[in-house]
DNA sequence: CACCTTTTGAAAGGTATTTTCAGGGTGGTG
DNA sequence: CACCACCCTGAAAATACCTTTCAAAAGGTG
């Protein structure tokens, strides 16, 4: 009955089981995978339109129902469309065999791959900033999509030939120093945690004297390190350029990359500053795109060790085996 | 994993809503609308990654078989599916409830969204790890887009509940302490920075002994909050415990939301785990996750103390301007 | 090696979907 | 205007699918 269309066409009679959805009693290997064969899940407004003249009424109630509302719909039960519709489970039924499903199990998953296509569509549609009033949820997306956003650009505008020397110059250092202040201070140690795993030498000093007399200590083969969103923040500036003066190869990664710190730097490394919205300022975005260019440089430098960085890594793993838990229950 | 929670004390009974997922019998009218609440479709792969250590091994075969091929699984009946996995029908509807929906059927219709969404061009994001050799470029790329997918799988699994619940107790506590060790600890010190912004008191010790201690002085009306990947350091686990049992409000961010640290936690907030690399391990890779989350918080709480935090936060950048340097050239 | 806990699948028990079937329209015809 | 043939429609039966229960198996632990 599905092939209303073909009116009574000379079917070719294909050799193959036309997988006759009702009918088949499952006689054969107990096994008999049902082979189900939706159709394309997108166009059912088309089809609805299509198909509708050779609708009855009720039937077009449905049709329209679904094509309306993809998502809803696919939420209800058969009876649950049957009421809203006004109908019966039966019409709902039939209705999904017009629209090519061989039932509403089927018209119903389609409808869910719909819906999410849909959505899909006008995901980017988030950009405003973030509200006072913002509910939890915009806040979450629009925050995920501001920090993706941030590591892109910073991706994109990241001066590869830099980085490469930077990479270049931690790889071989004695000793390494890295100066930041505040949030930036929090990146530096990052990075500082991440080199002593594979086995460097490198300190964060968060004192801003304390940075200056590590800085006094550097010479040649060591590298300093500055971070700082606005490359101006004096506490940072003086000890990268204590370092560069006493002969260190010194390293930048600021969001201004003219002027100010750039100044003292051998290697630049630009970050990208997010826009910016009263409850979130740019320094505090700074910290994504800051994290990213230093998760470069770690990888860049693991890689140019790693026949010693490896084996640094598993064993400072290993050693934390033993803070943890045992896996209690499961 | 809320009900862990719970443990005995004697709870200011919060009237929050703990949206029990499962076990709703549909006693009601015969007509009762189902009103299903499906969880977000997409990141179930990350959803996979995640809970996988809390299911035994026949249910991460399932999982693994949907998070594969979703499509391919939508297709499929329990059974079909029981089969395919070499399990039964009841793990299959286990699996499900532990990915968080009511049922299999459920599940079936988020597989069937989630293989239109990926087929909708957006691509699989099959990044390939980062290998040893890769050209520097390739990791700038590479680390940017698992960064990336790190915050969507984020988003998308954060318990909007769970997070309202935690700013909520966060814009009213007397005072919040912050606990995490390593890489966590520096969330935890961000956070703490944040929070101290807007005129909260909020501490981020590192010291696991210093930790406890602090913890000690909780109270009701104090906020602990507890960061670890693993959900099971030992030394994060102490003094969340320490303050729960002194009657604090408890949070947890963990990518283990089950077990270990979660049942003293009022409230857990997950981070997803992203792909792990021989050199970037999970461990290293939470804390975006992390961060994302931690951003969430601060925002949600600027925004619920918005009369004090703005003013405060305007003084604490007013504060730090005459530490730049000046604009120097242009 | 006995005991306990956890995991697992078979089968019973429910829902949701599909099919059947008869009442009720509708339009045509005498 | 009465009647008939046809098809639309929904109620209810039949079936397929999903969920729950329960006992056996597997895996630890003392």
């Amino acid at each position: 009955m599905k092939e209303t269309a073909g009116g009574d066409r000379p079917v070719p009679a294909p050799a193959d089981a036309p997988t006759a959805p009702a009918a088949t009693p499952p006689v054969a290997p107990p096994v008999a995978p049902p082979a189900r064969s939706a159709p394309a899940p997108g166009a059912l407004a088309a089809k609805v339109r299509t198909l509708a003249p050779s609708m009855t009424r009720s039937m077009q109630r449905v049709a329209e129902a679904v094509a309306g509302d993809p998502a809803g719909s696919a939420a209800l039960t058969v009876t649950g469309l049957a009421e809203r519709t006004g109908t019966s489970e039966a019409t709902v039924v039939r209705t999904a065999r017009i629209l090519g499903y061989p039932g509403y199990r089927d018209l119903r998953l389609a409808l869910a791959a719909l819906a999410a296509e849909q959505a899909a569509g006008r995901a980017p549609a988030v950009t405003a900033d973030i509200a006072v009033d913002d509910p939890l949820p915009a806040v979450v997306a629009k925050l995920a999509q501001e920090e993706a956003q941030c590591l892109a650009d910073t991706a994109a505008a990241l001066d590869t030939a830099q980085l490469e020397a930077a990479v270049t110059a931690l790889a071989g250092a004695r000793r390494i120093d890295v100066y930041g202040i505040g949030a930036s201070n929090l990146v530096g140690q990052d990075l500082v945690q991440k080199l002593l795993r594979i086995g460097l030498i490198a300190h964060a000093p968060a004192d801003p004297h304390l940075a200056v007399t590590n800085a006094v200590q550097l010479r040649a083969g060591d590298v300093a390190v500055a971070i700082t969103h606005s490359g101006r923040t004096t506490d940072v500036i003086e000890p990268l350029r204590v370092a560069f003066e006493h002969g260190a190869t010194t390293l930048a990664i600021t969001g201004r990359p003219e002027g100010g710190i750039a100044q003292y730097a051998d290697h630049v490394l630009t970050t990208s500053s997010a826009r910016e919205s009263e409850l979130r300022p740019a320094a505090m975005s700074s910290r994504t795109s800051q994290l990213l260019v230093v998760d470069c440089l770690f990888i860049g430098v693991a890689q140019r060790t790693y026949e010693s960085a490896a084996p640094a890594l598993s064993a400072s793993y290993e050693a934390l085996a033993h803070r943890h838990a045992p896996r209690s229950p499961r």
